[in-house]
DNA sequence: CGTGTAAGGAATTCTGACACG
DNA sequence: CGTGTAAGGAATTCTGACACG
């Protein structure tokens, strides 16, 4: 039911203010992308930009970081998490096909 | 149900974006606020933070200018529109606290 | 009234690099 | 590896003002 707006997947936020929203310094934030943790887009003038997703995203790497993971042990458990989560969504696409061909099934 | 985050709210999101998000120049923007049509926030050292919800009024009031119509009297509507808002929650303060003491009633 | 613009300054952001450990 | 920092430049933002209509 996501429609357009998605207020949080929007990258709107400069890196002054993740900063400030993270407590993270713009040196981390840039290193994080880096090691591709973290993806902002860039405006016109090549100035990053970020989502409230990107922001969650930073406070949880912080975390796992506080604990001593590294970046790249963070980064193949994203990968991992992206997998399962493309795996649930390949199952529902199929399933909506199913329901579309054949009517609406109970369970 | 809404609970902190609250995306729409959060004022984060600097001029230069607000203004390719709508449009407007910054001249614009800034002056609308003059206006009191727009509160945006300051971060620490005086740079101005909108949310969403300052895009989508500044969208409307750019819909509203194009009309013709001036800002005093978007002003007035902004105006009366809160006054109903303001009304309707007392409304439903009032209804929970009913409820809250003499128990749910249906209609 | 609503908006453009030039002005000057302060703060922001960017990149590539050196440093430490 | 992860982060700090100084460096230099380019872009951003701010305010107060003059201009036009």
């Amino acid at each position: 039911m996501a429609s357009n707006p998605s207020y949080k997947e929007r990258k709107v936020i400069t890196i002054g203010v993740v900063s400030e929203l993270t407590g993270l310094t713009e040196r981390q934030i840039r290193y994080y992308e880096e090691r591709k943790l973290i993806f902002p887009e860039r405006s016109a003038k090549g100035n990053r930009k970020y989502s409230f997703m990107d922001v969650e995203q930073l406070i949880e790497i912080a975390n796992k970081r506080e604990e001593g993971v590294q970046t790249y042990e963070i980064r193949q458990e994203m990968l991992k998490d992206k997998r399962k989560d493309e795996k649930k969504h390949r199952r529902e696409l199929l399933r909506g096909e199913i329901n579309a061909r054949f009517g609406i099934q109970k369970e």
